[in-house]
DNA sequence: ATAGTTTTTCAACTTTCGTTGAAAAGGGGA
DNA sequence: TCCCCTTTTCAACGAAAGTTGAAAAACTAT
């Protein structure tokens, strides 16, 4: 009955291998920083959720700060994510674009952009972060495939509407859109959308 | 030039009256909630800003958490603003809106809107308030009254565009929409504000 | 096998923050 | 004028969080 290391779940130094401790690390700050933002989520926390010590953080990632970039590295191709969008007929690119965001946020609890909106409050570092990924990584390659003019703009006004959509959904979760289906909320917004990629402003 | 209380700013109990704390702290409180959200938003940063001591914020709102609600409370009138807005025709609805939110964002530094997206990271209540802020003040008065149809999802999708708006200009910051004129966005965005409002879904 | 390196836990330190209780000072009514 | 209430600062407490250093355990190479 007492077993002299039953009170304590680990015993002190390496363990058995197998068990990839920067990995966990990193799937639990994902969901912490996803569910509570920067200054929400606790080095303790992330690390009792992984089943490892808060010294792994520093010992991985130097810290907090590092562990937040590294765990917001997104998981998800981008490129492969833009090659499936600009797959088609350039008039439905809004809707292959809005079902992506979609399934990738519904699959994952909000992703990795609703992490960073959650963050962006005191960390100057997320609001660089989120305007590079916005931009850079997806609007922008876009865009510059199948706008006509002014890609900048269409860019950040696209912006406007993904991001919007994700903070009422997923963040305010307000009624009807965060319950609301897939095909519902394509209907609606994709139309908006499109202008933005390809009408006339 | 040594006077005796000269090294203390404040002498100690009442100071000569007519300085309204309740009021300074209010007012720091916006500042400093909207720039900081409030888990970044410190208590004794906003009485440093007010000029006083940090103790006050308990004695005049109980705690922080009561500050936040007290200086959230918005200092314009939404019945105003929603009747100037459905004060013309239902079809440039959207565009007086849309002008209304960004005259009062831009000579707000970002307003309350802003305070309340850095501050719904890791506060509830602020997602609480921005609900009823969004369905019950703002976009469910205009919906009903010029929506035909699907009241609910129309304010819901009004709320993606302009929260989306705001994130990307305020808080985010990603140009060109970050420093482009009125015009220039009201041109880009409220056609398709107008469809939420008005348009066939 | 043995020495050295890497990984891991543990305990403690430091900082920061919200909050509290007591004391001081002005104002107002009896 | 004297007493009481309100307002204000001050000092300190307690909790929480990020970080650090040392010791222990497992792996690796010689």
């Amino acid at each position: 009955m007492a077993d002299k290391r039953g009170s304590r779940p680990h015993p002190r130094g390496r363990r058995p291998a197998g068990e990839n401790t920067r990995a966990a690390l990193l799937d639990a700050a994902r969901a912490e920083f996803t569910e509570r933002g920067f200054d929400g989520a606790t080095v303790r926390a992330i690390a009792q959720r992984a089943g490892v010590d808060a010294a792994m953080v520093n010992h991985w990632f130097g810290g907090k700060d590092g562990l937040f970039v590294a765990a917001m590295e997104i998981p998800v191709n981008p490129e492969e994510i833009v090659h499936r969008i600009l797959d088609g007929d350039p008039q439905q690119a809004a809707e292959r674009l809005l079902r992506t965001f979609l399934s990738v946020w519904d699959t994952n609890g909000g992703g990795a952009l609703t992490a960073l909106a959650r963050s962006v409050a005191s960390h100057e570092q997320a609001a660089q972060m989120m305007r590079e990924f916005l931009s850079g990584m997806v609007f922008g390659p876009v865009v510059s495939a199948v706008a006509p003019d002014q890609l900048e703009l269409r860019a950040a006004l696209c912006g406007t509407q993904v991001l919007g959509l994700g903070m009422i959904r997923y963040v305010i979760r307000l009624e009807p859109l965060a319950s609301a289906e897939h095909n519902t909320v394509v209907a609606a917004i994709a139309p908006n959308l499109q202008r933005y990629l390809t009408g006339v402003l």
